[in-house]
DNA sequence: TAGTGTATTAACAATTTAGTAATCATGAAT
DNA sequence: ATTCATGATTACTAAATTGTTAATACACTA
């Protein structure tokens, strides 16, 4: 749990340094805003993991955050959660709409704000590593955008690399095509069917050997 | 989303028609009853995958339905809701007591409906058979869409997958052939009758052992 | 024991899905 | 301007999955 990021905005400084100071103490990194403006920025300037919005806020309120945030490809699979009034039915239903994953309810207790944080961390553990993967015979190195086979460098291109690169973050899950898409492509880009299986292709190609399972009607998956 | 299936059980006609009305613009299939008796007629014919129930009905309430309905098997899993007046705490605890998965409090705007229905089935589909399953010598594990028989990987295909997983998600339970055609195929898709059989046959044929049971004119239950 | 309904099985057909090679578009590097 | 690598698309082929059929097999009943 250490070292997340998490981004907290809300106009109300005491809210904000009480649970900004009871997140640091259980070893979260914490960035604060104070409205939705510096929202945006700060989210956009540190790449938080985990983003809590308040509804109501000055400049931008907490549904306009969220849904310009959610617009761009860097922020797809933050979590954004809102905090919100007791009952606020309606900001439930827009926050839903513009890609919220969770509420939390307004008057919360630091601790319960704590685990409710540790929970979505939990839930969604996506280890994002620029940490060197080391998988038998196959060495990644996102530092220097390079594989190695056996010790032998290979060179993939960007897409190819980045592709391995997701496969192999799980070795043995099963990315559906569609999960990939997203993840390398973004949601925005639309590409034909056949170009995961070309670049599926290559790598196997410029590796020699099939680290890379199909799984017909579902998708692909990495294995050593 | 789209293609399920929804019963909505209601004796005013108006309410009926604006919630259905809504629900299908949003992608839903909508069945109505407008009373205990229709609803519980309407829910065996067409296995919805949500069920909203008015708590005062002619015929029989809501609670009567829904006490009937969990009573069946092809209705255990099928996500049961009431509505409610407001603050009317004992119909909360009665239809807890039955069965019922959550309450939705009378008036409510169709916006604030069909969020409340997207977020069912988000929340049913999520923790959907995420996690690996351990049944003895068998180990299903969904996120590598792969099977392990005493420790020995099976690979299955997609429907024998699902097939199997579906089974197994409940042992000892048997499942009527209707209710796996509607799982594994949905509802639009029509298949043999001899379908099943030969993928059962496949599973069992892969898995070395017989871990399916075969119930006669009634249907298949996993067996550890 | 013949008859009925149902399940099993194997062989086959249909369909879906993935792999492949050739080609084009783009933009950076020479 | 030309070359080259990348990345996407296309049209085709290959292969696996999925569905159907028809011939049994099995159990239960009359």
């Amino acid at each position: 749990m250490a070292g997340k990021k998490i981004l907290i905005a809300d106009d109300e400084p005491d809210i904000l340094e009480i649970i900004s100071y009871n997140l640091q103490l259980h070893g979260y990194e914490v960035i604060t805003a104070k409205d939705g403006d510096q929202a945006i920025q700060k989210a956009k300037q540190s790449l938080p993991d985990l983003i809590i919005l308040d509804i109501m806020m000055p400049k931008k309120n907490g549904i306009e955050v969220c849904k310009i945030l959610r617009s761009q490809p860097e922020f797809k699979d933050t979590i954004i959660v809102f905090l919100t009034a007791l009952n606020d039915e309606l900001s439930h239903v827009k926050g839903l709409e513009f890609g919220a994953d969770d509420f939390i309810s307004k008057p919360i207790s630091p601790k319960v704000m704590v685990s409710k944080v540790n929970s979505f961390f939990r839930r969604i553990s996506k280890p994002e590593s620029n940490q060197a993967l080391d998988l038998g015979d196959i060495r990644i190195v996102p530092e220097e955008y390079m594989v190695y086979f056996k010790g032998e460098p290979v060179s993939l291109a960007k897409k190819e690399f980045e592709l391995l690169s997701y496969l192999a973050s799980k070795p043995g899950r099963v990315f559906l095509r569609n999960e990939i898409l997203n993840r390398i492509w973004g949601s925005e880009v639309i590409v034909g069917d056949r170009t995961i299986d070309v670049h599926i292709r290559k790598i196997r190609q410029k590796l020699g050997i099939d680290c890379i399972t199909t799984v017909k009607g579902v998708g692909y998956k990495f294995e050593a």
